[in-house]
DNA sequence: CATGAATGAGAGTTCATTCAT
DNA sequence: CATGAATGAACTCTCATTCAT
């Protein structure tokens, strides 16, 4: 009755990345081969060469479905005065972000030393430095620095960890993103 | 000259050990080939294979620098009462075996998806899971899990990231722990 | 409005052999592939094959703009009487030939390994023994042998190798002609 | 009877050398794949690896039978005075350097396009760029150059061109060294 | 005329591992 | 204790080529 009459057109690429993200996701990047995903996708390893150029382009692709969103949030901190309550909404909107990302994230997490050595890993590391950078402004204490890296740690590792336990994911969300309020709360209140 | 006779027993095995961990920090588990590491010890490969077993093999003898401490700890935590002075003993007493160990403790962490295939990994895992347990005896709210997880992550992730910034380590460790103290406290003295 | 009304007839596959022909002889025939011939040109590599049937045609166009002039030249030896008279014309002539081909000479001369396989270079080398034995007829001895070969090196290869010097390019030529001639006319004359 | 008891120690490196040098003949450098080598040697691929870094590390270990011996003759022109006695007697050794390793030369000269983008190529053009001057010197003009590079082309290609002839091969080297003499010789001597 | 998508074959290279000495 | 030599399996990547549209 017309549905997707010949959508044919090209969604290999997308396919190709959504399968690469399963694999890397159970398998680690580096013990992902380009053979298993291809042989998992039909395809052969030079199809995905035709979409891809590298290996680690692949990654790339996957990485900034991230990245791009993050980077946005980290411009819109930097456009904000340092006060408390920006620090608090940029925890807010990162989670947000996590929020339906999970597996992208996880890899990331999960793969950092194989990143290193490749791009992706560098602009990882920028946007960490950015992010630190931001939420330090103001207040160069001891103890406000390891409330923030608390509370940023709260809410990227809660996401991980809590994703494959039972329960409500908002609700999940909602309870982790309250105990890093309060943690960084304290600080930034504290001035 | 009666110092050290004959202490030499076997030298070599744990300067392999030394030199692999530098190495494992620096470029990876996967990344880094045992070529790399003999190469850099001035042996053959082959001398690396009459000391371990596998490359496998060469990871587990570091890893098991902190495996074992930590599973003597989680012991003694199974032991004791689940009252929330165990809990806040637990995350002192982890602090503690993390300092001086960190570049292992890094490796594990940034490692984890290489280690996924490996038993080391099912190990770490179970330790986790142990770990979890324990903390979350006699309260299974989510806040409380959060709150427990969240006082982990402090103490866990604060230790590596804080290492490569300048500061007293030992003040540095103190004023993470107080953080991660102060999370779980609430929750602890809730009940 | 006359001028030039459709003569476009295959624009493309004279491109196509230009660029190739430039490729080939700054990476050599082997190393250039056909996706860099495509891409410098601005279209699929799919389109090479609408206007030739593999790489080896390409190359074999390109050779065929010195194979056939030369052939004829060797046609023309072969119906003349072999008088030492008959053997300058041929050298004269084969000069001729090279002057403005350069490139292409240099092509067959540089990629003759990767040529042997193809039936481009059995034609090549046909040529060349149907050259010698025109050149040594009526005189068999060592000494003229060689100087034919010398004389042929001389024009041959001295078009290639002072391509690149500064100075007219006429006067090279006719310089390298005259002592081309002299090696060869003590043996023809010398009969 | 004692013969060769065990001399197993490792004549491997020089038997892949060998077996390379007979295939990069037969079907040229980039033509013949480290498999090929591999299989008619009755070796893996990555026994191979063990005794050259790269395909590469192979042609330049051929290549360097004939690198060293003509770089020393090279060195030794450059300490003497640029008379045409020296000029003479470059020729006279270049043409000995020549016999016995024509096959390197060979393998040499067919695979240019190749070697262009080895560093083996720059050291090649080196040598011939140092060559040319030692036989400029004292002479700059258009005539002299040109029966420099034909004096060359003859005892250099003369020896390849010649080498599968029938024919006494000293007797043809000779021939060959005569004719080149004698078009250098008329430069020289014209001074 | 030309493209987008894909393929099969193979390349060079690296790795962890083994074993006789 | 340690080495030199070798292997088998796998890897990432590139290439010339095909074909439906």
């Amino acid at each position: 009755m017309g549905s997707t009459p010949h959508t044919r057109r090209s969604d290999t690429r997308e396919r190709i990345q959504r399968t690469a993200l399963d694999l890397f996701v159970a398998r680690g990047y580096e013990k992902t081969s380009l053979r298993e995903i291809a042989e998992q996708l039909g395809v052969t390893k030079a199809a995905l060469y035709y979409h891809f150029k590298t290996k680690e382009d692949i990654l790339r692709a996957i990485s900034d479905q991230v990245g791009g969103p993050v980077d946005e949030l980290i411009d819109w901190g930097e456009a904000q005065p340092p006060t408390p309550e920006t620090k608090r909404e940029l925890l807010c909107r990162y989670s947000e972000k996590l929020r339906g990302a999970v597996p992208v994230f996880r890899i990331l997490q999960e793969n950092q030393a194989s990143l290193r050595a490749l791009d992706i890993g560098g602009r990882l590391r920028e946007r960490v430095t950015r992010l630190s950078r931001l939420m330090r402004a103001g207040d160069e204490g001891l103890d406000a620095q390891v409330r923030f890296s608390s509370a940023l740690f709260t809410v990227h590792f809660g996401a991980l960890a809590l994703d494959d336990v039972m329960g409500d994911p908002e609700e999940k969300r909602l309870a982790t993103l309250a105990v890093a309020l309060e943690v960084l709360g304290t600080a930034a209140a504290g001035r």
